[in-house]
DNA sequence: CAATCGCGAAAAATCGATTTACTCGATTGG
DNA sequence: CCAATCGAGTAAATCGATTTTTCGCGATTG
């Protein structure tokens, strides 16, 4: 910036039509590949674009145009590794067909959601990924509806009336955690939630729910669900193993089930506070795979999102719609993978326990 | 989009200018807060704004002004924490002062990085935060400076001779790691880092090695220095300790710091892998912290990099420049935050050692 | 031979704002 | 008292493309 050199204004298409000696139209024409332009004229325009280094001001050119090359992607956070590679593989996937993804965090606020899609909605967006900070039916959702907007929604959504819908099948993923943990012997398990994004976490508690009083009767499933944040959470956690300790409802569970990634990390920060060791003392399986988790000591078991398979199906459904595909919105669930590691055993199986709390 | 209803063509300041009964050219001063205009008009106009639904097209608008007020950030992944909430913070304060932040991932590929910078041009941002893949010396700043772009530079940098650079004080850092592990009595230190990003790189690996050897003139510091990305360090960390253990060029180190995360991960799956335990075989510290850090078994001693700070300064250097402050570059280093957790202990301290491979 | 057709290209309208230049009164100053 | 200044507002130019309309001209056709 010290010298601000150079800055010469960059050239417009009239620069190159009269460098060409055609008119601006004809540029035009040239530039948007359209064939009915003498070969002749064309091998000109082309000259002309090279020696001044011509690019077409997308500024100007969406202007005229009703839609503009850009899609719109609304995540709640980017600080999770599942919407950081969400977005990725939208920015690459967008980047494909010829299209700029513009990426927007709406940080957990419906608010912000509406005010981020009203933005877009000016810019006139070809079409927008939204991943809704609550469910489908917010506020963000009515307003693409009122809007026209073209738009698919993905993760924390089951189906809707008006959009298609991407999300990980999260009703079977939780259905095969209850068998492998049923199966693992463990009859006293406790699950926790999130209780504002109700269609997705009710999905996840009642697939679990469902697979394991079927296989066994007598399990006995105890729910947490935190609402608002994270701190909320962790003393409902607290709370909820004081109780079990204190031999007052009963006793301790021998497997959590965490229905979203913070929640296992609450879940472990309350472990480590009390000394307990997955999987001696208590096992744990979480919603949403993370790096890490393959690498601490235990491994911790998760249930993997097809983050690839979400943002395909996400894209090819959204430029369907883009391109004037009809008929009524899909709703579309991406099987999961659950990968049982070390984090889960057998109930009871105390080998040198842990109850002594070291730190 | 079964319906695609309504659908009117949304109000354009001549509607506006109509409805009010005043000229368009009133209308554009009235929304632009100019005040040589009879408050009489102005309510009118805001009257007919209220009632139309109008609201300024960007594209238009833009396109007769310079600059647009856009900023445009180019970070070279999403996927981790401290990424993911650099870009929370920029896109925050952006908003904070009336931009809109347009974030891209140059997917750790400096082509595409000029690429993106390429298409930011095109749309004419008035600035750019880009956190380089390699260094300050790529094509990418090439490209900004000769098209006088306004940027700034953070994170793998050092300074420029002409861009405002912030990052995290990696030096400073890593001296402050060499402290505590020399006061711990580490004498045989593993330095593992990434040979790419020549600067930021060195300057923790020299940070460190000063201080260490300043305080210990007898301390043994090896160095993997891995290039390209997670494969080729996994497999260069293992000869590294095959060829410790193999009794060949000597023992193994008692300590390793990681000056990157992606290190400290593949670090502890190669630990893992050998059923050392932190920190009664070995000791780790990381550059880096993410959120699981604190709540595994043990807990991993990490350097938190400040990025509130580097997002603050970084937006402050930007703003700067776009309202025309001149003179020298700036090079900014930020402090950052040594969290000594419990996967560094003592050297030797082999307790119930971990030498027998569970699992 | 006039009317029609078609092709390629130019001219002009358009998109929706901003900005410049100019007008018309009213106020002020010398 | 007439000129200069100012306030408030408008018409028109402008930004850089795209798109529609028009046009010139040679080839076909009736």
């Amino acid at each position: 910036m010290a010298h601000r050199q150079g800055q010469r204004r960059r050239p417009s298409i009239h620069d190159v039509a009269s460098h060409a000696g055609v008119s601006a139209a004809t540029v035009s024409k040239v530039m948007a590949g359209v064939t009915t332009v003498k070969p002749e004229n064309a091998q000109r325009v082309f000259d002309a674009v090279e020696l001044l280094g011509y690019r077409v001001d997308p500024l100007a050119s969406d202007m005229r145009r009703a839609k503009r090359r850009i899609i719109g992607a609304i995540m709640p956070e980017f600080e999770s590794e599942f919407f950081g590679q969400m977005v990725t593989q939208l920015e690459s996937l967008a980047e494909q067909r010829g299209y700029t993804l513009v990426a927007a965090s709406s940080r957990e606020s419906e608010v912000r959601e509406k005010e981020i899609l009203e933005r877009m909605h000016d810019w006139r967006v070809a079409g927008v990924v939204l991943a809704p900070v609550r469910n489908e039916h917010g506020p963000a959702a009515g307003f693409m509806k009122a809007n026209g907007m073209t738009g698919v929604l993905i993760d924390r959504v089951l189906s809707d009336d008006a959009f298609d819908t991407v999300s990980a099948d999260s009703a079977a993923a939780s259905a095969e955690v209850a068998r492998e943990l049923i199966g693992k012997g463990h009859r006293h398990i406790l699950v926790v939630g999130l209780g504002e994004q109700a269609a997705t976490m009710h999905a996840r508690l009642d697939g679990f729910r469902g697979t394991a009083l079927a296989l066994a009767p007598d399990v006995r499933i105890d729910v947490v669900l935190a609402e608002g944040d994270v701190e909320p959470l962790r003393s409902q956690l607290r709370d909820y193993f004081d109780q079990g300790e204190g031999g007052g409802g009963g006793q301790r569970p021998s497997a959590v089930y965490s229905l979203f990634l913070k929640g296992t990390l609450v879940a472990l920060s309350e472990f480590r506070r009390r000394g307990w060791h997955c999987p001696n003392d208590i096992s744990l399986v979480g919603f949403d795979d993370a790096e890490w988790m393959q690498v601490t000591w235990p491994a911790i078991a998760a249930v993997v999102q097809p983050v690839r398979q979400i943002a395909g199906h996400a894209m090819d459904a959204l430029f369907a719609r883009i391109e004037g595909g009809a008929g009524p919105p899909r709703a579309r669930l991406e099987p999961c993978q659950v990968l049982m590691r070390e984090s889960v055993g057998l109930p009871g199986n105390r080998l040198h326990s842990g109850g002594g709390n070291r730190q």
